[in-house]
DNA sequence: GTTATTGCAAATGATTTGCACAAGG
DNA sequence: CCTTGTGCAAATCATTTGCAATAAC
């Protein structure tokens, strides 16, 4: 985990008058020892697994909290909850493609992309504050190979698919 | 409202084997006697208003045929709820702006941006099914003159505003 | 000590679903 | 008729919240 997050969270509590707690470290330590993606759930299915023992209100308002800090984002992958993103440290301006045919999510940059949104924002008369692009795609591997081997994990691995809605 | 829409509901209608209802019927009606967005419940409001009496659960349910069909599109927008797009079949390819001063959802479409997607798609692997692009910006005409026309207009109609979940 | 934080359980809000009745083809 | 569609009310699911107990600072 980047050494820069617990202490821009730290910040962040200061400046807000807030306190530093167990539960609000074990969440951070969680949430940032991996890049994947996860939902409130998830989150509180991997702190049960380790030590932790937050409950799932903490988890809803840490989560919020750290959003607010900007040190998580949410994401919309289109099955009915929300999702939760820790890599816009590393990477602000990334997108996201979603398979439909495993739900394997891909995220990307692209400096042309984002110039040419901008453009297109100033012609309307606005500033981007945000851009979320998501693509849903099919797999050519799947399509040329007739098989695919995130769909073979997907599976094994009990995903839940786009589009699905659990 | 075009009239091909009633031909394609009733074609895909058909060939599911399904029927057609007085309440679908209304329902489509009211739907695409405009091209605004709206939301499961707005839409309950607005059949209320005209004589139409269908239940929510035949809104939710005549929503989810809909979108089936491709006749309208679920849209992000922010807030807590799914929001409902017609404007597709006109504008297959649209995206949207959403003004985070006033909530104002202004429709756009971009070749460029269209191309440049795709190109970034099939480089990682992958061929696009559908893209949305979400764009989240401020009004440069409120920057400027300190007002904007839409926000007084949505204040007025009390719109919920992006970011306020209700 | 004072004030923020937590956990619990109850509340909420959007959406879905089971079922008996109504209605399309 | 036979099967799909509807309305109702209850169920579900994710998320939020009130409140009393707990823990930062």
């Amino acid at each position: 985990m980047d050494a820069g997050i617990r202490e821009r969270l730290d910040t962040f509590i200061q400046k807000k008058g807030l306190r530093q707690t167990a539960q609000r470290d074990e969440i951070v330590d969680i949430i940032f020892s991996s890049d994947e993606h996860f939902t409130p759930d998830e989150l509180f299915d991997r702190l049960r697994a380790s030590r932790s023992k937050s409950s799932r209100a903490t988890v809803y308002r840490t989560l919020a909290l750290l959003v607010e800090a900007d040190l998580i984002h949410e994401i919309e992958l289109g099955d009915g909850q929300t999702t939760y993103d820790p890599n816009f440290l590393d990477h602000p301006n990334h997108n996201h493609l979603v398979c439909v045919d495993c739900g394997k999510v891909v995220e990307f940059e692209d400096n042309h992309l984002d110039l040419l949104n901008d453009c297109v924002t100033r012609r309307l008369g606005y500033r981007a504050v945000r851009q979320s692009l998501r693509i849903e795609a099919t797999c050519e591997r799947l399509r040329n190979d007739g098989n695919c081997p995130d769909l073979i994990q997907a599976r094994i691995k009990g995903k839940r698919l786009p589009n699905l809605k659990k």
